[in-house]
DNA sequence: GGGATCTCTGGCACTGTTTCCGCATAAACG
DNA sequence: CGTTTATGCGGAAACAGTGCCAGAGATCCC
């Protein structure tokens, strides 16, 4: 097994020097069409490919990027990084991702890691409780970077959703359908996403003079959203609309209802946020925000275009809006809402 | 804001030369204590992060490695990322992650920038009809590399699934509960994975002199897995149990089977196949192949790292069995399967 | 006190590439 | 035919580090 074929290797194959190679292979420079045919048959002959660290090192521009997200797992991330990557790769970018679990040690490893490598730009989902001296340490690097969902301040770009007029939006549309005990379901800490929908939420029923305010915590995943859903129902039957911090909870919360023998949209109904592709198959089909992942990524990446383009612009924050997508999880409230007598749970 | 902080920085911010600010960040050679303190608060003070690339340059090893996977969103893809990760993050390499989507011509060009930026090794699963060229020169290049799911020959390694014996095993198990007319559903080109996964069905039936073998082609999702099922079920109405390419189609299958109004595991049984998250928490719980993706990744990170320690090595091939999940749906078929009189479709 | 030994630090060459500049050779011109 | 201009190519330095080796002091021993 040879060794791996370098721009002196070529040279030597061609019977040119190393500078004559390095112009050919990137069509820069004066060279006869006679010299090209030769250096690139060698190139071809040797399978040649450019070492992009050592001109990186030399010429400074780096097309290598860094996506450091919270959850790969969680199939919004997966779209949106469907979004960068589409855009970044078109532009001749390379774009790596890693996973940090919202894991701030792992992430403060992994972003070590990648500025130890050198990435040219960086898009991250800071971990919850992200510690000062990591931003400190990223700031000072001078890395082009865009924070998203998280903003985290420090000079840095975001890019992030509108959550307070989605939350609104979607709390205003049950009211008008005519519930009047709405609840909020999801989350765990009091993470700024979640800080900012519950605001929406609350602002919205304190505005319309709706009843008190119910905020329930559960986990990020569906099985989570099933239990806390039947607590739910337990401690508050008088709610008949669900408000969810995600789909995956808001397929649990709707499983949970079909299990008790009720039907989401006409007994209780439940909106989610995200519109991940589960959510228009899932049965019934889930009425949801729409934050349309695909073009959030597309967005992210161009805030990093230009910020790589422009290294001294002051800091921007972009807000996308989110659309709500009506699907049949959500209707108006039975008259009566009392539990029923024909109780029905239903085994899996 | 202050360029890259460099040895060079940070040697004449401590008033020593750069090698021995290289040798103090690298805790070889011999450094006093009192020069080691003035360097540490240097590098502190600036910030400083070595650069990685430049030594990787220098010294030769390359603790980058680069996963190409065919897709992200599939939820076993996940999870078998997030076993090698786990192992590599600890051996000190960096992971980074890239999506062909399955076309030739994307993974053509990841594969180029992956090798263009240097990668130290790389764990691949090769898009369908990659053609030979692209095959060439990965091999010229002598990367290590580890192919997964679908080997190619050339030389490379290979870690994949023991398919057809799986397939042999589910069916084997249908057949001891007493289905006599099983179909396997899931899959549209012959991959190489479904290839053994149907040839290891079509001898467990025809060993066992069952009916003919039904095998019916649906792509990999929850949606198409639904489609599939209800024209499966149209066309072939004696079939009372389903063998499916993934957990995704599983899922859609279970989910027709209930919307016809049935129940899976009582009047039609189900396996899937991979034991994603979702299996153990569907409606109702999926029996399926597991084949422990967290394990398999790091059993690829395993033979990376062996292929990375000893190059010269002949190729290697690892299969894992996959192992019976038995959860609700599957069960012995009814005495008569004919269509129910209480036939009840149910509306989403 | 002089030589041997040990401890610590710096000089230099090298990694693969790009960029600047300059040197040949050839063509064009007066 | 001699000078200018255009064209094609190569030498050398630089990027941020590493590894080898030399050498300066300090210490120790006889």
């Amino acid at each position: 097994m040879p060794a791996k074929p370098t721009l002196e290797t070529v040279a030597k194959e061609a019977g040119v020097s190393i500078p004559t190679v390095s112009q050919v292979m990137r069509g820069t420079g004066r060279i006869s069409e006679q010299t090209r045919e030769k250096v690139l048959n060698a190139a071809r002959k040797l399978h040649y490919v450019p070492n992009q660290r050592a001109a990186a090192m030399r010429s400074g521009d780096n097309r290598e990027i860094g996506f450091l997200i919270n959850q790969l797992q969680n199939p919004f991330n997966a779209e949106v990084v469907g979004g960068v990557v589409d855009l970044l790769e078109a532009e001749g970018f390379l774009v790596s991702i890693a996973d940090t679990r919202d894991d701030p040690d792992r992430q403060a490893r992994q972003l070590n890691a990648f500025i130890r490598h050198g990435r040219g730009g960086l898009i991250w989902v800071p971990a919850l409780d992200t510690p000062e001296d990591t931003l400190d340490l990223l700031v000072a690097q001078g890395t082009p970077t865009v924070t998203f969902l998280r903003p985290v301040g420090h000079g840095l770009d975001y890019v992030g959703v509108r959550n307070a007029e989605a939350t609104a939006t979607a709390t205003g549309y049950l009211a008008d359908l005519g519930h009047r005990h709405i609840a909020y379901l999801g989350g765990t800490d009091m993470t700024h996403v979640r800080k900012e929908r519950i605001a929406g939420y609350c602002r919205e029923i304190a505005s319309r003079g709706l009843g008190h305010s119910v905020v329930w915590d559960c986990a990020d995943n569906k099985l989570a959203g099933l239990d806390a859903m039947l607590n739910l129902q337990k401690a508050h039957p008088e709610i008949t609309a669900i408000l969810c911090n995600g789909d995956m909870v808001a397929l649990g919360a709707s499983l949970a209802i079909t299990r008790l023998g009720r039907m989401p949209g006409r007994d209780v109904s439940v909106i989610g946020f995200d519109d991940i592709q589960d959510a228009a198959v899932a049965t019934p089909p889930l009425t949801t925000m729409s934050v349309h992942p695909h073009r959030l990524g597309r967005k992210l990446a161009r805030v990093l275009l230009d910020r790589i383009a422009e290294p001294d612009m002051p800091a921007t924050a972009a807000e996308m809006s989110a659309e709500l997508v009506v699907r049949q999880t959500t209707g108006a409230p039975k008259a009566d809402h009392s539990p029923q007598t024909g109780f029905r749970p239903v085994r899996s």
